[in-house]
DNA sequence: ATGGTCGAAGATCGA
């Protein structure tokens, strides 16, 4: 089984993207970001016709996320107790075959982690405090779902590997020494950085802004993640950032992550 | 050096 997680940057804009990518990649489950669609124009009847079900929890012009699977993703979790949040950023599903052992499904947590703007910005407030609440709801889901997958954009780099040039971006958002600890926070609830099962080195991104050629340059970061439970750690067995999409003409400024488990 | 490039808007804002 192969899944994957990918900001988009709009849907809209994507779907051509997106549908190549689904042909190319075939991954069984995709966490989408930043949607930027209202659920009434959700593309459902294009994904079908790619072979995907999808679920999603979508807003005009921001943010919005999506779940797409080759079976009906169930149970839907679009808002956690304690953060009444207009901000579309959390899609929580369960996706197994429906012939299958429920045990056997994987629960799927998709984040579109809060940006931040700048450290001391009131939106970086609204980031730690929207790190913290999304902690408490990931240990229930942990606690209820061991074959958790928690997986998204987090515009948190994990550590100093995970940045083009460390030195120059300091403690700067995305970076900041509270925010890597809301994140660690979350892994410590026994949630595996599969990227780093498989790869230790630096210079491995997922984003690189527009400006500056930076893509070209390689001057990137490494902010999309997929998180597994220690139930999944001794299946996992690939881990991978696909560059190819960033590439194409027009494209997201991130790229898809993935990952292939044993099951 | 605070620039630059996208997407959704339809002026700027968010990233």
């Amino acid at each position: 089984m192969k899944i994957a997680s990918w900001n988009v940057n709009s849907l809209k804009v994507r779907l051509p993207h997106l549908t190549q990518w689904l042909a190319d990649a075939q991954p069984d489950i995709l966490a989408l970001q930043e949607t930027k669609l209202e659920d009434a124009k959700f593309p459902l009847d294009e994904l079908a016709a790619a072979g995907y079900r999808a679920v999603y929890s979508g807003q005009k012009t921001y943010n919005g996320v999506a779940i797409l699977a080759r079976h009906q993703p169930i149970d839907l979790v679009t808002d956690i107790p304690g953060l009444a949040d207009p901000q579309r950023r959390v899609l929580a599903a369960t996706i197994g075959a429906p012939e299958a052992d429920p045990a056997q499904a994987l629960r799927v947590v998709n984040l579109y982690v809060v940006n931040g703007k700048a450290v001391g910005d009131e939106k970086y407030a609204y980031k730690l405090d929207w790190l913290a609440k999304v902690r408490e709801f990931l240990a229930g889901e942990l606690a209820r779902h061991p074959r958790l997958v928690v997986m998204g954009d987090f515009n948190i780099c994990p550590d100093d590997r995970d940045v083009y040039d460390p030195v120059a971006w300091g403690e700067d958002i995305l970076c900041s020494p509270p925010e890597r600890a809301g994140l660690k926070a979350i892994t410590d609830l026994g949630l595996h950085d599969s990227f780093r099962l498989f790869e230790p080195g630096n210079g491995h991104f997922s984003w690189w802004d527009y400006r500056q050629a930076a893509f070209r340059r390689n001057m990137g970061l490494r902010i999309d993640l997929i998180l597994i439970g220690e139930a999944l750690k001794s299946v996992a067995r690939a881990a991978a950032i696909d560059r190819e999409p960033r590439r194409w003409e027009r494209p997201s400024d991130h790229t898809p992550v993935t990952l292939e488990l044993d099951i």
